[in-house]
DNA sequence: TTTTAGTCCTATGTATTGCAAGGTATATAA
DNA sequence: TTATATACCTTGCAATACATAGGACTAAAA
């Protein structure tokens, strides 16, 4: 079910702070989300590619330099859309979830 | 984004009353998801075999008669499971959405 | 100088999802 | 008897998303 919210997720976070793999990974550990590193930089490069997102070199206070990603103007944009299509989507399962119960299940069920 | 909600969907609207293929397909509808008859007869027999779904052959008013599918006591376990999925997927969304803006997005970016 | 920790990356594989296209069967209407 | 509308189904494709596994580079610490 979380298929594809994970760009999603991760462009919210970007909106809100810069933010390199390991950092980004944590964050989403915190918001219950569990992503693995062989899932990040293959989409964070993703959506580089795509022009949604920039990045900056900083240094570490250990081991090699970070990549601090950004949402570029073009990722905010896109960002509105995404926020859009959830909202549908949540709409759509709020309405199907007050669906009233009609029919009892349990009648006449071959298998 | 809205990849693997389907199955959710369809037990959601099953949940309230026995419906039949092209019913389902226009309910998805209404509540703004569009699917198609190659889509959802796979997967009905899917959660069938999976034991999640039973139906009932019910005579149609006109052409062949038609099969009505309900929700098993499994699948309304299942269900159970999707709609905490869910729930903590909204969560997770909400989260990320109220967090605030720290940094500017517009600073030094290196294309 | 070697080890360790932190950071980046790619290639490949797996699984799934949803769709397009084509096929079969039933029943009524012309 | 043929045509039409309704209903079911299967096969195979395309996309994609995520994970696994491996590798390489940098800098500080031992």
């Amino acid at each position: 079910m979380r298929k594809g919210m994970l760009e999603y997720c991760i462009l919210l976070l970007l909106r809100a702070e810069a933010s390199y793999a390991n950092d980004i990974i944590e964050k989403l550990k915190e918001a219950q989300l569990l992503v693995v590193e062989g899932t990040i930089y293959p989409l964070l490069t993703r959506l580089k590619n795509e022009g949604l997102l920039a990045y900056n070199w900083i240094e570490s206070p250990r081991g090699a330099p970070r990549k601090y990603y950004t949402l570029t103007p073009k990722g905010s944009e896109w960002l509105v859309g995404l926020n859009a299509a959830w909202s549908e989507l949540s709409n759509t399962v709020a309405r199907l979830k007050d669906l009233k119960v009609t029919i009892p299940e349990n009648e006449n069920i071959n298998l």
